[in-house]
DNA sequence: TGCGAATCTGATATAACGTCAGATTTTCCG
DNA sequence: CGGAAAATCTGACGTTATATCAGATTCGCA
């Protein structure tokens, strides 16, 4: 569970220079994803935009995806604390709160992280092993956690039981998900994102327990 | 409002041949894009795919993501039937079955065109104009029926007016379009394409009226 | 048949990839 | 402090892809 330590394409373990070097060209990859299509990353500007060579960017790195596959890992370090809103309660009034504060942490992810979700979720749906597990593990507390609130409403007679409770929660992810990475676009079309982050809850909370709030 | 007709890089209108060599390298583009990322399309293997050379494509297209593009608006001719399904009934237990239909028309959508409209959404995404204009074009239709049955049931007093219709609409198509698109991989998890359709359908109704059924 | 239009492609200049041998910088021991 | 060894970086290069254009090829039809 520790923390691996980066290595080099040989597999050496890295110095204190090294692990600069290396940092920046990962912040210029991000910067970089956050201006171009990824279609169009290229490893000779990511190492122009930290003043080194090419050959540099491969001593670290397989290739670019192997770099996002990094920052992919170093953006997943902020979802504990999304993880953590959904202990909130979920009966009456209050449930709405915690569907609210779940709606909200997903769209600040994203806000802070988006150009590099959006490659992960590209990779892993295109198939990426690697990606995928990341992907997955990054989520599968969440979904999990949602799946079992619905399960619990399922025997409270809340919640229907044809509903497959996994699948439930996966969806509601996968809504919150791209509804995240679209919300720039809601509000040139005049959907403020409060309201989107209120609609998106109320379906979350609706989904969950079965319950509306007026 | 008419189909434009085809043209090649210096805008003349095509002939015969030239419209069968143009479909023909649409086709290997969409038949690469199932087998290899987006990032790794290359207009040398295209034409090679289709026994030409790099130079016949530029003839037809800027670049790669024209070419998609051209796919993308091939894919849309579908929606229409999708659309008409949701001109179903709302009331009762036949809310479900239109829910049903719609959420299984996203799914089957999504097995035809998957790669196609994988790349499709990313571009949009990306921020890239034409491909935002051509998901708009195919979505908004979706979107804005079902954001009028969220207005009609909250006009009953059935959904809470802190719902904004466009919004909900806008999410339960994003939920549809990522499920559809992740649905392979949820087969290996242990649900099935008919348990993650119902799951769907279910949400879907259970937001646009407000009803939940047993 | 042969001409003009339509279509295709070889050749090429430009640019990125990815590797490796060797240059440069840092560390640290004597 | 001096210098060798370890760590890190990069110039140079063979390979592959992009994108363009002038000229070759093919087609329809008078």
């Amino acid at each position: 569970m520790a923390a691996r330590k980066p290595q080099d394409q040989t597999g050496r373990t890295l110095g204190p220079r090294a692990l600069q070097t290396r940092q920046r060209l990962l912040e210029a990859t991000e910067a970089l994803l956050d201006q171009r299509s990824v279609r169009e990353i290229r490893v000779v500007e990511i190492a122009r935009k930290v003043g080194t060579s090419p050959a540099t960017f491969y001593q670290y790195f397989r290739d670019v995806e192997e770099a996002i596959l990094q920052l992919v890992e170093q953006a997943a370090e902020d979802l504990p604390a999304i993880v953590e809103r959904m202990e909130g309660p979920w009966q009456g009034g209050r449930g709405l709160d915690t569907a609210r504060a779940i709606s909200d942490a997903f769209v600040r992810h994203w806000d802070t992280h988006g150009a590099v979700l959006r490659v992960r979720n590209l990779k892993a749906e295109e198939g990426d092993r690697a990606f995928r597990r990341v992907r997955q593990a990054a989520l599968a507390p969440v979904v999990e956690r949602l799946a079992r609130v619905v399960e619990e409403h399922q025997k409270a007679g809340k919640v229907s039981q044809e509903i497959s409770a996994w699948a439930a929660g996966s969806s509601i992810i996968a809504m919150l998900e791209r509804m995240s990475s679209y919300h720039a676009m809601f509000e040139r079309a005049g959907v403020t994102r409060a309201q989107l982050v209120e609609t998106c809850a109320r379906i979350l909370h609706q989904t969950v327990t079965g319950r509306q709030v007026a």
